[in-house]
DNA sequence: GATCGCATGTAAGTGGTTACATGATTTA
DNA sequence: TAAATCATGTAACCACTTACATGCGATC
């Protein structure tokens, strides 16, 4: 069973909303998609040279001065074919390694002042990112409304906000239990 | 900056709760922290391996008939040592890739029942999930209520509760919008 | 009669990150 | 004057997964 490279439907699916460089894929998913997708250069530019090898993509180059070329892509029709395929396939659940869980688990043989300001630093990670969604929402998202892609852009945006809600829900709850153990233990 | 190898930190937190085989260890792991963590014999073998050479794992051999002698590890001093100073870092946060929302966010490109069936996939996944994470909590935690081990262990798993909860309620929002959006459009 | 559990391990493959290289232009 | 932005890309590295190999004993 082959690996899906991953890399390959972020960019046709990016394609598919407009045409774009490697550039301003990365710039995309690092500010709108961050909180579930994050992309490379080193990952990309491999990616979209494959793709243009086998037509799923074309390109254009955009001459440029004092810096390189933009190479701005395209989705030819074997691409668009591509990427329906694959989006109707249903996805796997994702297997997810989080160390702070697992410091966390083998907590008796830390100490309880570091957790605690482990599960601080935690927290303030947690309420600046859904400040940024909030951010993201207002000066990304907003602006789309009524359109096609609304429903699905604000769909995953809001998993973004319920799920790190959630987390802070925990981090506060935990810090509470932690703090008043530390008080009697 | 060297690449930290997380298999590592989990096998030396691992043996500070008991001495273990690997296969032990991938057992455990399995069924008790599967919701926040994983490991495959391919990563946890080639380590245990590592670990001893570098003496921060002891071994003892024992012999079994019609299978592989037991190999059971304990940490030694310097083991133990190591993964007080892993567990007094701070823990960076992960970067996660959910394809579901990736297919999601590119959602005018597909077709609308088959997302509406993939969030059906996805909900009762989580669904059973919270089952799961239910027998743990009575078939495993219960048992240690009032051990020091206690809190942390009940930290980890209350956070796959709530964010798993955050994951149905999301899947059934989504779920209600848009079919409620394919019934207009 | 097939598959699961026990128990060790290896080989191959790859997806992905980090760091580097280049260099003009704009901003702090 | 230091650093960020634009814009391409490569090299090195590795952590991790999957599949395979072995083989007994018990269960379905």
């Amino acid at each position: 069973m082959p690996r899906s490279n991953k890399t390959e439907f972020a960019v046709l699916g990016l394609l598919s909303i407009q045409p774009m460089s490697g550039y301003d894929m990365r710039k995309f998913v690092a500010y709108s998609l961050s909180f579930f997708w994050q992309e490379s250069y080193g990952q990309l530019y491999p990616t979209l040279r494959r793709l243009l090898a086998r037509r799923l993509v074309s390109r254009s180059v955009e001459p440029a001065k004092g810096k390189p070329d933009r190479h701005v892509y395209r989705l030819t029709a074997a691409g668009r074919k591509r990427l329906a395929s694959w989006l109707s396939e249903d996805a796997k659940p994702e297997s997810v390694r989080i160390e702070l869980l697992l410091k966390l688990f083998f907590g008796t043989s830390g100490q309880p002042p570091r957790q605690i300001e482990q599960l601080d630093v935690f927290l303030l990670g947690q309420k600046e990112k859904l400040a940024r969604l909030d951010r993201v929402a207002s000066e990304k998202l907003k602006p789309y409304e009524g359109t096609p892609d609304y429903p699905y852009w604000f769909a995953t945006l809001r998993y973004g906000v319920l799920l790190t809600q959630a987390r802070i829900v925990w981090g506060e709850e935990t810090l509470n239990r932690l703090r008043s153990a530390a008080r009697k233990g």
